[in-house]
DNA sequence: CATTTCACCTGGTGGC
DNA sequence: TGCCACCAGGTGAAAT
């Protein structure tokens, strides 16, 4: 599912395919898409030149010039980067299109926390109340903003409040790197054992970030295949693995369910 | 406030 | 082969 290495392929991706271009069309195709603003506000985006796009949590950000539309992927989002005419994808939702003979088709299957959000001026929108990104966190602000805290950890890391970004897979992967199991009170973790989760964390998404960035240079939208940006993988050393073994020690892989969401980890690697 | 739970939605899977 | 119950999970609102 898109968490920040995915939005952040996704960002890059249309940030240099369509930076500076002027937006000449805008297609809601599905109405209740639209989560912040008038389908009359989304409309007078046309005309507008697109400055950059970026990336905050697990959303993708279009800068233009006094308005920003937020994207967000929710469960299965996607974006297909194509050339006009050919027939977009089942459950596309909205389409924008570019100068120079691009769009950007927003589709989603399972319309589960996603939509799209404009905003005018410094309004933020879903992006109001989100902790800092989690792939440029330092370890004191880490620390500062989980200590103390009840909750398990998995939950701490998944709150978007405490830190953004980070979903199921990149939380299970980083709390087996450090060897943490997820069910632990944060409250109960040593100092040091917070710090490895923090160096774990930043390795996990640096490596899922580049292993995106290979798969953009592979699929190239800019070449004129129909790019579907969005899902790429990194090898993932428990996510998704229940019951297989744990590849550092051969146990089988458990299962918890922790806020609703089942968490992979090693009984033996994890404590 | 912090934390926990639940509804939302659809495609894929696995059992029969 | 076909049918159907079940699962996945990001977000926000409601409950605790």
């Amino acid at each position: 599912m898109p968490e920040l290495p995915e939005a952040e392929t996704i960002a890059r991706a249309l940030h240099s395919a369509l930076a500076g271009r002027a937006l000449r069309g805008v297609d809601l195709r599905r109405r209740d898409f639209l989560k912040t603003g008038s389908p009359r506000r989304l409309r007078g985006l046309a005309g507008r030149r697109l400055e950059a796009v970026s990336r905050r949590g697990k959303s993708v950000v279009f800068e233009f010039a006094g308005a920003r539309l937020v994207l967000q992927l929710g469960m299965s989002g996607r974006v297909q980067l194509a050339r006009p005419g050919r027939r977009p994808p089942p459950h596309t939702h909205l389409v924008l299109a570019f100068a120079g003979g691009w769009e950007a088709r927003c589709v989603n299957t399972r319309r589960i926390a996603a939509g799209a959000h404009v905003l005018a001026g410094e309004e933020l929108g879903p992006l109001a109340g989100l902790g800092p990104d989690a792939d440029g966190i330092g370890p004191d602000d880490f620390l500062a903003r989980l200590a103390g805290r009840a909750a398990p950890v998995k939950a701490a890391l998944m709150n978007q409040t405490i830190l953004a970004g980070v979903g199921n897979i990149y939380s299970d992967e980083a709390l087996f790197r450090a060897g943490l199991r997820p069910t632990r009170r944060v409250r109960d973790i040593s100092r040091a054992a917070l710090l490895r989760l923090h160096a774990a964390l930043r390795a996990v998404l640096a490596e899922a970030i580049a292993a995106g960035g290979s798969t953009l240079a592979d699929s190239t939208p800019f070449a004129g295949a129909e790019g579907e940006l969005g899902y790429f993988t990194l090898s993932h050393r428990v996510y998704g693995r229940y019951g297989q073994p744990c590849l550092e020690c051969g146990t089988t892989l458990r299962r918890a369910v922790i806020g609703g969401r089942s968490s992979t980890y090693c009984p033996r690697c994890q404590r």
